[in-house]
DNA sequence: TCTCAGATGAGACAGAGTCTAGATTGGAGA
DNA sequence: TCTCCAATCTAGACTCTGTCTCATCTGAGA
């Protein structure tokens, strides 16, 4: 990932560039899933220069809140990151946990009535059920037995 | 709460009464909002008969795993749960942190082509913002002075 | 009432995330 | 290019959340 594309992503959002905040972000980028802070850590010790753990959960705590980064609402004990990139929904699979990407579409606001005085600042869909590979390899559920 | 109100769902879930399984399950019935293992902990010990922290944990799983109780996807290191009622979609405050339920509002379907063999068991919508008290304490940003 | 599979209590343990204090560094200015 | 310092990094101790083990207890059927 280009260094210098990340170099300006972290000046526009008033981050201080930094190697370990580059391999964070490069990392993210070149990641089509939804790591954990566990896995970043590993990811990004993989090669040389290295971060220690306190640097990567801080750095990941400063992009989310510089606004690059996005922890995603998941079930279970630990975070998981996203870039801050085109506008998505979440598919999580009842099987694997797997947190996919969905394409973005248009969701109806909720009627007023619902909402009061609340602002609403965004909004996302997040469905469940199996992904693709645990529905092909799992089609039916036990009851189907007999 | 009812004592026989709460026995026979859980007799209809296949999880055996134990007092300290109907006192997890009467202090959710009796909270409006989405508390953490730790707050349903304080509060079921608030008056006899008391419950161990381990058996509080326990019993939350299996409630989960029975379908009586859900753990709703947040940001956040800790759990939170709620009774499995009526189906709701939720809101989360921004600057609180509050979970509120929001009544339940019909979303179409992702298009196919989106979804291609991922079998959607349900959704939810998850809209973020100011809740009404935040809404009203702090209307305007920052940058909004000057 | 008797019985025991299943549940609880207490505390050790494990994993995720935060904090502190001393060392290091990015980048602004001379 | 060199100097300087506020911001950042490192290492490891610490906190909080959740799990596990095992001795003890109990709900509910016979
Ligand atoms: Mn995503
Ligand atoms: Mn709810
Ligand atoms: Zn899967
Ligand atoms: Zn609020």
């Amino acid at each position: 990932m280009d260094v210098e594309t990340i170099r300006h992503l972290l000046d526009a959002s008033g981050v201080k560039f930094t190697t370990q905040r580059y391999c964070v972000m490069a990392f993210l980028m070149q990641t089509a899933g939804h790591p954990t802070a566990a896995e970043i850590f590993d990811g990004v010790n993989r090669l040389d220069p290295r971060s220690a753990r306190a640097t990567v959960y801080r750095n990941l705590r400063d992009l989310v809140e510089a606004g690059l980064v996005r922890e995603v609402a998941v079930e279970g004990r630990s975070a998981r990151f996203d870039v801050k990139g085109m506008r998505h929904h979440h598919f999580i699979c009842d099987r694997c946990g797997e947190v996919e990407d969905m394409e973005w579409f248009n969701v109806p606001q909720p009627p007023a009535k619902f909402l009061g005085n609340r602002m609403v600042r965004e909004y996302e869909v997040i469905l469940r059920g199996l992904c693709i590979s645990c529905a092909s390899s799992a089609p039916h559920t036990s009851a189907d037995t007999g």
